[in-house]
DNA sequence: ACAAAAGTGTTTTTTATACACCCATGC
DNA sequence: GCATGGGTGTATAAAAAACACTTTTGT
């Protein structure tokens, strides 16, 4: 998220009050949250999906929003995002990054209540997650659902901003680093890689042949000669990813697409 | 900045007190700080300089730092970010965005004053500015100055962290996204802008003359026809960017190495 | 036998890389 | 006139894109 100015930075005023310029030098107190965009990939159906979970507390009660939580104390952004993930969902496996921090006063309706209280901070995290093996916890009255990219409901906050943020950075590193490597099973099918790709990148990418050579060329995947037979048609070889043969190739750019 | 895990959330005890476990609960209270990784591109000296400001005050004191400061009282994060480059020097043109967000705990010593007291958390911008046209401001005691990147001081803070990561952000921005433009004049000539990405990319991506014709056939550059002479050698074309030719690329990956 | 899924190969087009060379100016 | 920086072109190699075809399975 880019931003150009030419001229002096832009002061917020908020009214005319005369400790006014006080309050503005005055430095403000934040809770700082963690919102999680959790995404999987469900090759079968192939729809992208996104963990969203129903709000249990004002403000915005009752509407979908980001798994999130705020930081307590000695915790570190990233041990509050596992801790909110490891209370929605079960997974063996994940990537997890830093997405954005948004922190514009006034996103959070509770800033509104009390007018110079504490303001509230966004850190979002961006993880993606095995769609076969995530079990989504389901602690009675909670709903919480995976959502598919195209059918989002209204969010709360600034969340489907968040989203599409996270949705951005999601196609980017598919492009040019092995997250999916991350998401898959050990054992897998190049068809499997490419289902991922398509499901998340659209079709049109590159066809099923051109990106089955142009990976088997970068000497990364190993053929573990092990076939897979999945109903009709000829069974498939189980690939491995090594991560030792990609070393060379990480700062490489567009590796994949 | 990447994560792997495929167990448990990682908490942080901090000691054996019998209320440790309610204080872990309890919401930490943060200060939310922003640093600016401030970047200009000197081409004479063929050099890439980050802006540092020596410490007046402790923690740190006396240590050279990136310009930074606590956010205030309904202020944005990118206000913020704005006021303390306003603060620091004087520019026409800039490019500022967003980096990212630190916020272990103990990152800052002032945290371990109070076993229990706020948080500090560093939300880093990335800035671009035009080096020939940057004025620094000088208020009489502070030391302000720009350091190549190859020869920093030791920082305050983890500021050295945050500048690495930065140096990586403006070398991928460099090769996807025109922010050269951003920096350089309105009007240039093409060595004006191949010497920018040799200083900051290093001379071994591509030859000139590639380079040139690369860019020329994107068709985003137009020639006015007016000539530059400097100093000896043929004159050369000054060129503008034209914004409206290049949006159709801007999604594209690789469009400038 | 044949449909379905996996895997191979070939052709064409585009892009990258490494150069060699010509052009216009100041001194 | 020649050094200096600007600009053009060409030959070769590599990569991307399109697509035809073969192989191995289940039914």
């Amino acid at each position: 998220m880019p931003h150009r100015l030419s001229s002096a930075p832009n002061r917020q005023r908020k009214g005319n009050r005369s400790d006014d310029y006080c309050d503005e030098l005055k430095l403000a107190d934040f809770r700082v949250g963690v919102d999680n965009v959790i995404f999987s990939v469900d090759t079968d159906l192939k729809r992208l999906l996104v963990l969203l979970v129903m709000r249990q507390e004002e403000p915005f009660l009752g509407q979908w929003s980001l798994p999130g939580t705020l930081v307590r104390n000695g915790e570190s952004l990233e041990a509050a995002a596992d801790r909110i993930l490891a209370e929605k969902i079960r997974v063996q496996n994940l990537y997890l990054e830093q997405l954005y921090t948004f922190g514009g006063p006034m996103r959070d309706p509770r800033e509104a209540e009390v007018s110079y209280g504490v303001r509230y901070l966004s850190v979002s995290y961006f993880a993606l997650v095995r769609y076969s093996e995530a079990e989504l916890i389901a602690d009675g009255v909670s709903g919480i659902a995976w959502y598919p990219m195209n059918q989002l409901p209204e969010l709360a906050f600034d969340h489907s901003k968040i989203i599409q943020y996270g949705h951005c950075r999601l196609r980017n590193k598919l492009e040019y680093s092995p997250v999916a490597f991350e998401v898959l099973p050990d054992l897998f099918t190049l068809s499997d890689l490419y289902q991922l790709y398509t499901t998340v990148l659209g079709e049109h990418f590159s066809d099923y042949s051109n990106f089955r050579s142009r990976l088997l060329k970068l000497k990364f995947l190993q053929d573990t000669g092990v076939k897979a037979s999945r109903g009709a048609g000829r069974p498939a070889s189980l690939y491995k990813f090594d991560a030792e043969a990609f070393e060379p190739l990480k700062d490489k750019a567009l590796v994949f697409i």
